[in-house]
RNA sequence: GGCCCCGUCGUCUAGCCAGGUCUAGGACACAGGCCUUUCACGCCUGCAACACGGGUUCGAAUCCCGUCGGGGUCACCA
């Protein structure tokens, strides 16, 4: 039984780079017919963590990553948080006291720190004297009296190797010297990562640790914990860390202004934002961006484009297949194939899934979603009656392969929501008051009057005829008809936006144009 | 700096383990064109890589050695 987890810390949103980590533990887990499990990392948090871990899990959701033990869940090894797991830890931490795999130590900080300045003075790697180990409980008053306070160091074997097999990186060899005395418990009896990390994925019968590179170096030291408790060790898994845009520095979300820099990055951001202020959502650069997966639901991106792109983040089948269904992508992940170099993210590439992902949906659906995106600005009013649905549909069909993310409809369909829109900046003077063009709009809204029935087919006749009329090419009417009509230059066909719009709101819509162009 | 990992187009990658079919394939991006006098889509074309140097071999992107480069990690963080 293949049983995997994923690890995040409270700490208030989704990281890009995590639920990459998170979906090959899902993938390789539903793909083995096995367990995903999410353990919340809480031991250095204070409070709040409710708070911070909320938008994560429903990050996980919007995702469509469920799992199948952890928070809200359960699962008959809860509780999952780290914080609520301290006599487990405590457990283990005797044990391992009275195993000699660990010992109790009262150097100072300050203590440590001198042993540290001098090896690196002597340029010979640090490790610790032991110096105030205390191996006797009489040692320990002794260094207590003197008013020290203990912590729990692991004994580490100071010499010899480790082979490990890594799923992802073949044999791996660390030189058990090398290592360091870890702390594991501190004065406070609180406990650290690696041993809780240790002792849950023993607990919660983790069969493969499937993490990012940055954990390769702990892994010893987890190993060596993991063996002195007489645990079975589980397979490990590193995968690549996902870098920066167009780097091989690890992707953060501390260095946002770096990232701007990109070319590419800061288009996906700004588009971003564009939607964001349309809806009126109150956004910081730290908790609304291109790392963080809420953006991408806010802004109206398809779970499915992301998942697919973030699956090919260091992963590949062969040399062509790019789109998978999830069922595909269970039925094809394998450890074997995830590549060893990181992978950087490409936030274009994201946006070409994207793209490729929205013209697959069916119009209902599409409907569905940017229905959702004009309620929350404000621009449809709730209940949506069937009438106004179908008016959308026709507006949706019209916009067509233009919306990119559902928050698109905000940017290319507004003007058919409220007759009161503004126009694109320059649109007017550049179309509008160029000589003869508003003659020539005045007269082409004197044949729409007559136009019959007012749809595309009619009024693209009505309008072929005029040109033939007035003795002009289309490109001397047609922008000026626009940019009256939507004050936009750019936008769905012309015929489709009168028609939808209908006879009367066109001809107010081109008198209040030349009206202003004239005044 | 020590230790470890990695190195194919700008980016994601196929190929490497089992050397020849690789004048290195695909995708994104980019450039040009067609379509459409908007934008987008679509279609066509183009640009563009085996980090370098030695070996082994009839033959190396693929095997070996070295160099260089990039990164990760060295906590009483996770």
């Amino acid at each position: 039984m293949v049983r995997t987890r994923f690890a995040p810390s409270p700490t208030g949103y989704l990281h890009i780079g995590g639920v990459r980590t998170a979906l090959f533990n899902w993938l390789f887990a539903r793909r083995h017919g096995g367990q995903f499990l999410l353990r919340i990392d809480d031991t250095d948090q204070e409070r709040n963590v409710e708070a911070a871990l909320a938008p994560i899990l429903h990050g996980f959701r919007w995702l469509g990553l469920d799992w199948d033990e952890g928070p809200e869940v359960g699962g008959p090894y809860a509780p999952y948080y780290q914080s609520q797991r301290l006599p487990a830890y405590q457990r283990a931490v005797d044990k391992l006291l009275a195993g000699g795999f660990a010992y109790r130590d009262f150097a100072t900080p300050e203590e440590l720190q001198t042993e540290r300045e001098t090896a690196q003075a002597e340029k010979r790697p640090f490790l610790y004297s032991r110096r105030w180990m205390a191996e006797t409980p009489e040692d320990a008053q002794r260094f207590e009296r003197e008013g020290r306070s203990g912590v729990v160091r692991l004994r580490m074997p100071r010499e010899g190797t480790l082979r490990l097999k890594d799923l992802v990186r073949g044999e791996v060899d660390f030189d058990w010297a090398r290592e360091q005395d870890h702390v594991i418990q501190r004065a406070d009896g609180t406990c650290l990562y690696h041993l809780a990390s240790v002792v849950d994925d023993f607990d919660f019968r983790i069969t493969h640790v499937i993490r990012a590179e940055e954990h390769l170096s702990n892994t010893a030291r987890q190993v060596f914990i993991a063996q002195s408790l007489g645990y079975a060790l589980p397979e490990y898994a590193h995968l690549p860390y996902v870098a920066e845009p167009g780097s091989k520095n690890k992707l953060s979300k501390r260095k946002l202004d770096k990232y701007l820099k990109n070319r590419d990055f800061a288009l996906v951001n700004e588009h971003g934002l564009a939607i964001a202020q349309a809806l009126g959502l109150a956004t910081t650069a730290d908790t609304f961006n291109p790392v963080i997966v809420d953006f991408y639901e806010q802004v109206g991106y398809l779970p499915d484009a992301i998942i697919n792109y973030l699956m090919l983040l260091g992963w590949s089948l062969d040399d062509k297949t790019e789109f998978f269904s999830r069922q595909q992508m269970i039925d094809n992940f394998s450890l074997e194939r995830v590549t060893k170099a990181p992978a950087s993210f490409d936030p274009k590439k994201l946006w070409s899934f994207q793209d490729h992902y929205m013209q697959q949906l069916p119009l209902d659906e599409k409907v569905e979603r940017t229905l959702a995106f004009l309620v929350r600005a404000g621009l449809v009013a709730e209940p949506v009656s069937a009438d106004a649905r179908q008016k959308l549909a026709g507006i949706v069909q019209a916009a067509g392969d233009r919306i990119k993310v559902s928050g698109d409809i905000l940017a290319y369909a507004d003007f058919f929501f409220t007759d009161n829109f503004s126009y694109e900046p320059d649109a007017l003077d550049k179309r509008l008051r160029k000589p003869g063009a508003a003659e020539l709009l005045e007269k082409f809204r004197d044949r729409m009057k007559t136009v019959e029935p007012f749809e595309i087919g009619p009024l693209e006749a009505a309008m072929h005829e005029f040109l033939a009329a007035e003795n002009i090419k289309i490109g001397d009417i047609i922008h000026a008809l626009r940019v009256a009509v939507t004050g936009k230059s750019v936008g769905p066909g012309i015929y489709d936006c009168l028609a939808l719009l209908g006879r009367d709101r066109c001809l107010a819509r081109i008198d209040r144009a030349l009206k202003l162009v004239r005044s």
